[in-house]
DNA sequence: CCTCTCAACTTGTTGGTACAGGTTGAGTTG
DNA sequence: CAACTCAACCTGTACCAACAAGTTGAGAGG
């Protein structure tokens, strides 16, 4: 058992002809019959190495059709790039977000802390939905204070332009904020909510944003892996930042 | 096939006691055979059903031994809290890196455009390595621009307390630099190198720093993603960031 | 020419068997 | 008592067989 097992071999042997670029992006594999021939193994054994691949998110496979090259390329979200925000902070891509929920919730030991105020404080939640192009890219959580956020639009089941412009028009402004970033694999309900193909993590990004007195909002997204890419920028690098 | 197959639901049980505490972290799940007769199914079901949580991280499995429940807490990276480097700007966690090897390599498309050097142009490469307890924790290689290093510290083969601090001395000062995150599913070298289990994220982080003039340095580091997690603070927050 | 049916393919799931090799603890042996 | 052996467990790998269900294209039928 020490050598390498006939599997690995296999994914190995795949896995080198998908980088190499023999087996085109998007192009379809052989079938498992197929393989089974080449490879002189059995079609689970053929399937154990076509598992890996597609746990690493190399390969995507669909019944009835076959398997598949996988094919995506991350966009970038500029983190500190200003957008005019009105702190002169972007927002979490604003663009191609919609509004799914509103939803009233008491704040968990996820949120509270967060946001400075006791568990169980009532907080509004307005769940947002980002995709990129067709395919789904983001979901998020804007968690609010619910003091805050009385009598404004922010209260209401529809989308709005600017959040943060919105609490800066009731004497809520921006200074600043604080990202917090991990990585994991997905949770069955995200596989579906970003129709996830196997064996692509998620970016979970808490982004708290804070006003001279206190928090402001927290937004909890969680970013398909595949498909995003963070950039921070700090100091002064007005000559060099890239495109 | 419409319904939920049976390894799922297995797997969904199983998750749920490991999510519930049924199954205390650490603690070891019944043995295959035993779980066929709980579930009333063949052992490959059963190993489909483990395969799956592996997969999300949640267990890791010893041949044998058992199977165990997965736990991990991750270290928090503050990426903007100064650490009183030259440019008040930290090092990617200086405490627990280690040298583990100094290549000359040329500058490969990767490289060259982020340290804005023709393709080819040769760089010294200082293999780091950092490890969190007594596990892997990352593995980065930071690229010096070879004319920036030539008769410093840098070209020796030894640890350096701060490389930022070496290059100021000699005219380079760091006032700022561009952090660009992604997530992936490891290469099975860095499953190695981070003795990652599987099911297991990486963070992968190229952090550029500048000088006015030019790019200093680029350090790529592969974080294992249950052991880390990256904080960005901008703007005026002196009376609210957290420990 | 268009539509519908269906055979022939694909992957997904589940059952079984067998053996390799790591681990452990009981029991034997010195 | 210490060391050693070994049976009994564990997971990992590999094979075979069968059926379910999605997909596709050839060909029959209108």
């Amino acid at each position: 058992m020490r050598a390498e097992s006939r599997y690995r071999q296999i994914a190995r042997t795949l896995r080198r002809e998908i980088q190499e670029g023999s087996l085109p992006q998007g192009g379809q594999l052989p079938s498992e019959k197929q393989m089974e021939e080449r490879f002189e193994a059995s079609r689970n054994t053929i399937r154990l190495a076509l598992g890996m691949l597609r746990n690493q998110g190399l390969i995507v496979s669909r019944p009835g059709r076959g398997h598949y090259v996988q094919d995506v390329v991350p966009e970038i979200f500029y983190a500190t790039r200003s957008r005019g925000g009105p702190g002169g902070f972007n927002e979490p891509n604003l663009a191609g977000l919609t509004l799914e929920e509103l939803q009233l919730l008491s704040a968990n030991a996820d949120i509270a802390p967060r946001l400075r105020i006791p568990e169980g404080t009532m907080t509004v939640v307005r769940h947002l939905h980002r995709f990129s192009g067709d395919r789904s890219g983001s979901v998020s959580a804007a968690y609010y204070p619910m003091d805050l956020v009385e009598g404004t639009p922010l209260m209401l089941p529809e989308d709005v332009e600017s959040a943060l412009e919105i609490l800066m028009d009731h004497g809520h402004r921006q200074v600043g904020y604080v990202d917090e970033l991990e990585t994991r694999m997905p949770t069955p309900q995200e596989v579906g909510q970003l129709e996830l193909t196997p064996g692509v993590p998620v970016l979970e990004v808490h982004r708290t944003d804070y006003s001279e007195e206190r928090p402001l909002r927290l937004v909890h997204t969680v970013h398909a892996g595949n498909s995003i890419r963070y950039q921070y920028e700090h100091g002064d690098l007005n000559a060099y930042h890239r495109d």
